[in-house]
DNA sequence: AGACAGGGGTAGG
DNA sequence: CCTACCCCTGTC
């Protein structure tokens, strides 16, 4: 299946650290969320799709947002116009909450590669089978599928296993869906609860799946970008949060991802 | 080759 | 504020 989208760019968005589970062969990109296994690829505003739907597609990388408006607020700021210019298409994904929540307790004191090992592993160990082509992988577990710890010690994650099992006991579904209807700080509370859990990856489950797009996670690139650009050394990230949601309101989440995006980029040439 | 540091933070002192 | 934390990977 065929679609048009405007103001996207599928390479930005996939590989800028929002999703991990993906196989890159040629041009396309094999991309397995939950139960889903599909492949897509772009060719200028083309996008080409087959294993899901077009809603999913849409939903996923966010086609029906505002993304021309939200820009062109963000790029009155000087200091993000250049940024935007450079990787104009790059979009927030909304993924399924569930698996950006174990994602991301998953990344705590980790890296790309090892969070999609630790993803894959995961999903090995528990998933059923999936295959699109010569392209194989697994479904994610669903909620309350991972209580044996010591299947879950099995897939790398060392500290974080413990805190991915207590998710897995307190966490539904339908309590993670709920999470997108409340409001930003509402949600960010309940998720705070969870062990492994606090700002940053709170921040990045409210951004990345549940639509609460002034969430504005601050990680280390992040601290150290923002400090460069807005001269203020000694920003603790609370203080740098509070700034971005406060100087770009509703898109903070999208500023975050460009300011992300740029300075992970100077740092691996 | 084998040791060593460090990486998308968090929780507990 | 400071430190330990599991384990993979890159580097010396």
């Amino acid at each position: 299946m065929k679609i048009k989208a405007q103001n996207f760019n599928l390479k930005e968005t996939l590989e800028s650290g929002q999703f991990f589970r993906y196989k890159k062969e040629g041009a396309w990109y094999y991309c397995f969320e939950r139960d889903t296994l599909f492949k897509i690829r772009q060719s200028g505003t083309c996008i080409e799709f087959s294993g899901t739907t077009k809603d999913h597609i849409v939903r996923l990388f966010g086609l029906d947002e505002k993304y021309e408006k939200s820009l062109k607020e963000l790029g009155r700021d000087k200091t993000l116009a250049r940024v935007i210019r450079k990787y104009k298409g790059l979009r927030i994904m909304r993924r399924d909450p569930w698996e950006t929540l174990i994602s991301f307790q998953a990344s705590i004191m980790s890296n790309i590669k090892k969070i999609k090992l630790n993803m894959e592993l995961i999903a090995k160990a528990h998933g059923k089978k999936l295959l699109l082509d010569n392209i194989s992988g697994h479904t994610f577990p669903k909620p309350g599928e991972l209580k044996d710890i010591e299947k879950l010690k099995a897939c790398s994650l060392g500290f974080r296993a413990k805190y991915i099992h207590a998710a897995n006991n307190i966490v539904t579904d339908k309590k993670l869906k709920e999470l997108s209807k409340k409001s930003y700080g509402q949600a960010k509370e309940e998720l705070m609860k969870i062990p492994g859990i606090a700002d940053k990856v709170a921040d990045c489950i409210c951004l990345f799946s549940l639509g609460h797009t002034q969430a504005f996670p601050v990680d280390v690139w992040i601290e150290r970008a923002m400090q460069k650009y807005f001269k203020n050394k000694k920003a603790k990230p609370k203080d740098i949060r509070l700034f971005a949601q406060n100087r770009w309101g509703k898109n903070a989440g999208l500023a975050q991802q460009f300011i992300y995006h740029e300075a992970r980029n100077e740092n691996n040439p």
